[in-house]
DNA sequence: AATGAATGAGCCTTCATTCAT
DNA sequence: GATGAATGAAGGCTCATTCAT
């Protein structure tokens, strides 16, 4: 049977594309390879030809997807590395939202990430260090800074927690918006919207914590651990 | 083989039991009932006979867990209805963290609802909503005490996102506690150490959103709702 | 747990009722002993333990049936036995449609047969041979009589068909009867006029055999056996 | 194991002819798609990967044994459209009883004609109406011819019900035939004979009904219809 | 390089039957 | 006598993967 000889390089994009689309639309489980290849208009082969296995293919997009986000937001945004720690918080928060929220230009990153901390896939243990780590590190030291050196390590750690989560918990709902938020808006608009919360709400926490310190009645815990 | 005659009833409280344990630990797809009904010590087809299937016994462990843990950790404590909005928040996130964290007496209900939120099944949207929107509600309620009447629609749904998102994502790493927390300690400390910081974190966010409105400041996207 | 105590023989005779209904609307292998034990309001051991299984339970319900068809409708109606042939074929072919057309007196006699004659279950085999091939002997008598001594093996064995075929295949679909027949009329009215056409259209075809047999011609594959 | 890798339209083929053998022996329902993959020498999987499932299997099945069949043997065999309508009653027949009979030509469309007929599968309504229609169209046609013009709707069908049924009623008994027809002679001689007989008995029923037409007798149930 | 036919392990479910009560 | 909980064999189907071409 005559059939078209694609690049090879396409065939393995188109796949990486749409493998994308249908993870984080229907999870690693339920997601088959079939699907994905039928809407790629590829063979049923083609992904354990080009990836080598389901596995494979997932860690590939898993990578691609994040390293992407990173790309296209950069961690601190494009502020000075010199510049006040609130405004980075403030990046920092601005690009998370925008790696979750922002499906069109990140084909589907956030989603994926969502799923992937609360349905973690065995495969995806090593690229989840790898990948997410640095970006609690950073949110760490400008927690650090902060907090000021007095901090414990419980305290930064909650605050980093308490910053994260309101991030990452904001893409539970399959993407779509809570119905408080205003409908038909450019969802840049919103996400700055949401990124102003967070970070006026945040800091306004690590304020409160950063207070407690200085008071000098840092012993919570401490003498039990 | 020898088998023992149960009540019926017995096994089927096992069976609950036993298939809460494995699908917060694998999720819905990757739970098979072969494994419930081995672990239960019943036979494959019991789960058809006392559920009339995977997808029912699902919903039967899901709704059962959700119950428990309301019943157990009532959404406010033990406070009268009209203590003050702040303790409430503070119940209420204490009852939401012990639902998550405290497997031992509740089950799995707080990895399954977690679960749910980020990896929903077909099955259970009903459930979800009969379930967890009367406790948005009653979060809702103390927010609006706490920032006032002037409060739009807005700002007190970014408010409840962030309380509720710090108690929900707490849960992501399959229960693993984060490694800054002390080992060893009872549940119940750690889950007081959380609620702590996680109240006193919201509501100072909550007092800086309560502040910019007393300040007359509240125009924020306004228009365009 | 208190139940009623029915008569035993009450539940025996209701299981074998609508075993008959559900075994003529749905044949043997679509029929689950479940619904039947439902249908009666008996448990789902009712029928191992009243007639010792599926089988014996089919058995049961086909040897009742055709018993009560021939007991309502006896081979040859209320004739004496010596009524001229053509008398008795008639009361023949009307009693054949009796058992196959009439559901509301005969439980579903006609419809079970049929199933039988063209789907044999290995059960019944010995059943089939007791209760049919009295009715074919009888048959096989009036046409013997009516075709005269010369008749070969053959030309009575086809007759016999003949005859037979018309009535038996009239139950074809489900008991619907066909479109040209009048609708609202009683069941015994169309019954009569079917029986009037069949034995018409019959004496005829025998007649026509039987002629050529008198012509003398009666060699037809005769040297081929 | 060793398996040959072959066109694909070969295993189709195979599949289709083994299925034909299984459900005409044992009907759908006591088929298990195991036997005849078995049979077939291929894997479970391969119906499910041919055809969709055991549903659309017996439907090709059945569509495909019919339509061989039609084309082996046209329901008018190869008269001219101006023969007499008595010859091509004879051709009408003889093709019906070869598409019951003669199973080593057709694969078994007879058969599972037969059972559809008494046990119909939900799966096949729509496939029995495009086929058996036309046929039973072409016989009222020849029977019209026969009667004449002065012939009641009534009066055709049940001429057609004789005749067809004569026909179809043959296949009973799982293609054993009467014991009174002479073994070891081919299938061919012996559907002649068959035809012959069925021929000259419709024929006869037939012309006394058109006789009783032309005497003016005509009003039986008129009124009603 | 790429295809699609073929595979087999595994899953959920159905069902007649058994057994303790 | 009668129940309903429990069983296990079997069936149809899905799916990631392999293999010959």
């Amino acid at each position: 049977m005559m059939t078209i000889r694609k690049d090879g390089l396409q065939t393995q994009k188109k796949l990486l594309k749409v493998a994308a689309e249908v993870f984080a639309e229907k999870g690693y489980r339920d997601t088959t390879v079939a699907e994905i290849c039928q809407r790629s208009g590829s063979n049923v082969a083609a992904i354990n030809y080009h990836f080598g296995g389901k596995d494979s293919l997932y860690a590939a997009v898993w990578k691609k997807a994040f390293e992407e986000a990173l790309a296209v937001y950069p961690p601190e945004g494009h502020l000075p590395a010199d510049a006040p720690p609130a405004a980075r918080l403030r990046a920092l928060i601005h690009s998370h939202l925008h790696r979750i929220l922002d499906h069109g230009r990140l084909g589907h990153a956030g989603q994926i990430l969502l799923r992937e901390l609360s349905c973690p896939t065995e495969v995806i243990h090593q690229v989840r260090r790898d990948l997410i780590s640095p970006l609690q590190k950073l949110t760490r030291g400008i927690i650090m800074e902060l907090l000021g050196p007095q901090a414990s390590e419980q305290q930064i750690g909650f605050c980093e927690m308490s910053v994260i989560h309101q991030c990452l918990a904001i893409g539970f709902r399959e993407g779509k918006l809570p119905a408080f938020l205003p409908k038909g808006r450019p969802i840049a608009e919103i996400i700055d919207a949401l990124a102003d919360h967070i970070t006026r709400f945040s800091l306004a926490g690590i304020a409160v914590v950063q207070a407690k310190i200085e008071a000098g009645g840092n012993r919570e815990m401490k003498s039990q651990i």
